[in-house]
RNA sequence: UACUUCGUAGCUCAUUUGGUAGAGCAAUAGAUUAUUAUUCUAUGGGUAGCAGGUUCAAUUCCUGCCGAGAUCACCA
């Protein structure tokens, strides 16, 4: 039996006139005679040259869109315009027949919502083909980006035992069967009989586990699921996704905001390095879609244009109440354009987060500072300064154009006392945190981190517009299929 | 979470004062065959998301449910 060969290999070698075998899935078939043979290892196909005069009727009558095929011949230079070489086909074997009467897609434009429900097919499209293969790629960057600059891989539990993380709804563990859990003397579930002993759930952060990692190992990331159980029906949330968690002993929020930096321009270069063909497949998809949108919706640069310009152009980095100052002086605010109040104190809603990223800088911006009130306890509490209303905290969030919210992430709070404080004003339990806080009493040391949203940054790569169609099996409310 | 729009053939859509539905593509049959979404001819295909209501009559109007999109809240 013949060698299978990868069209990526053949297409990447000088071979005429040798004889291989190449498998895979038709993605189209002209003439009777052209198969575009696409087997996943390259965005492009290769063409393949059937002898319909010398091909068994059978044969030629299985050759369907998206069916199976071995094909063994020639390699020769094309004389068609689409491709430099083809293969001349002496033998066509259908490994897998695709009845296109029954199969669910079709050689054509398909939407996204319907392509959707067919999850286990959407990966043979253009589209879905190239989305999943820059989604590898990012991973592999992430961790050949920490592991080039020393950081540790940490593998934080899944299932957690603390309900302390304070980071919304989360997603419950349990062996006890609905309505059958056993219940202690005043009638609440009994967990001490549950499988671990406690009440158990998904994880929604490995964060507080990875500083654990970082006052030991001085550098670490983790890269895991994450759950969160929230109603949100938005194209860039999920109730399953991926997070990467840097933390680092020594650093401060200016190190903080200078890694999530250089780690996103890192990605996107990668991707535009080692990608460029998926890249302009996305590039053109984008730039078709948007022909019949009016100006004013379009985006002011292609994809690729827009990764260039990000990898290559400082973020911009403000105070929260710079932020409230600026948003207090812009256009809309003055003609009250925003729905949401601009006020110290509030929260930035995304309306306000798009002027600053989409209309003002043009560009990704980080803002850092943010008032103590409202953000987690474990954020170190900065100085009161002066020109400021209140208080604040070291916190960060990057915004990028588009997806809003990339990164979140701040500089912990080292200071046993205060920490013990802003725990007890927050009704976070000392009793159950109380490795936490011995990190604090036995060789602390300042450190810093963030969660960086993996989908979000595939998000941002391809340009996707709904973080469903970035992730192979989307989780959102009343969604679970596949 | 709130508001809004939508759900018609395998897919993408049309069907405007309420009178049981059409096109393009796909499919099937045939012809053609050096193409890049081949070309030509013919054919089949629909309980209009689901459940109620108003009406002589509902794809069309009303209510509820389910699903989706856009905006938005929480956040990554």
């Amino acid at each position: 039996m013949q060698r299978r060969t990868e069209i990526r290999e053949v297409l990447g070698m000088e071979a005429l006139g040798q004889t291989i075998t190449v498998k895979g899935w038709v993605r189209a078939f002209r003439s009777n005679r052209f198969v575009a043979l696409y087997d996943g290892s390259d965005f492009n196909t290769l063409q393949v040259v059937v002898d319909f005069e010398n091909t068994p009727e059978e044969t030629l009558k299985q050759i369907d869109f998206h069916a199976c095929i071995a094909a063994t011949g020639r390699l020769v230079e094309s004389q068609g315009a689409g491709q430099t070489m083809e293969l001349l086909a002496e033998n066509i074997e259908i490994l897998g027949a695709a009845n296109p009467e029954a199969y669910s897609l079709q050689p054509k434009r398909m939407t996204m919502e319907y392509l959707r429900e067919k999850a286990h097919f959407r990966m043979r499209t253009n589209t879905f083909s190239a989305v999943f293969r820059i989604r590898h790629g990012l991973a592999y960057a992430v961790h050949k980006f920490y592991n080039d600059r020393g950081y540790y891989y940490l593998h934080t539990p899944i299932v957690t035992g603390s309900d302390a993380e304070g980071a919304g709804e989360m997603f419950r563990v349990t062996t006890f069967e609905p309505n059958k859990a056993p219940l202690t003397e005043d009638g609440q579930v009994d967990f001490k009989q549950d499988f671990f002993g406690k009440a158990t759930n998904l994880t929604v952060s490995g964060q507080l586990q990875g500083e654990i990692g970082a006052l030991a190992l001085g550098k670490i990331y983790t890269f895991g699921p994450t759950f969160r159980a929230e109603n949100s029906n938005t194209s860039r949330h999920l109730a399953e996704f991926w997070m990467i968690e840097p933390e680092v002993a020594f650093y401060d929020i200016h190190d903080n905001m200078d890694l999530a930096e250089d780690f996103c321009k890192y990605l996107i270069d990668y991707v535009l390095l080692h990608y460029p063909d998926d890249l302009a497949f996305l590039d053109k998809r984008i730039a078709d879609m948007e022909k019949n949108m009016p100006k004013e919706k379009r985006r002011p640069m292609g994809l690729i244009e827009t990764l260039r310009f990000v990898a290559e152009n400082d973020f911009e980095r403000i105070t929260y109440t710079e932020a409230v100052r600026t948003l207090k002086n812009s256009k809309p605010y003055k003609k009250g354009k925003f729905e949401y109040p601009v006020e110290w104190g509030e929260e930035l809603q995304s309306e306000h987060e798009r002027y600053l990223v989409e209309k003002k800088y043009k560009k990704p911006v980080i803002v850092r500072d943010y008032p103590a009130k409202a953000k987690a306890f474990y954020m170190r509490m900065n100085d009161q300064e002066e020109g400021v209303p209140g208080r604040t905290v070291a916190a960060m969030d990057v915004l990028f154009p588009g997806i809003g919210e990339l990164i979140g992430g701040s500089q912990r709070e080292e200071r046993l006392e205060v920490l013990q404080e802003r725990m007890d004003a927050m009704h976070v339990s000392q009793e159950e945190l109380y490795w936490y806080l011995e990190l604090r009493k036995f060789g602390g040391a300042p450190h810093a981190g963030f969660g960086l949203g993996f989908e979000r940054m595939v998000q941002f790569v391809t340009g996707m517009g709904n973080i469903r169609d970035v992730i192979a099996f989307p989780r959102t409310p009343g969604n679970a299929e596949f």
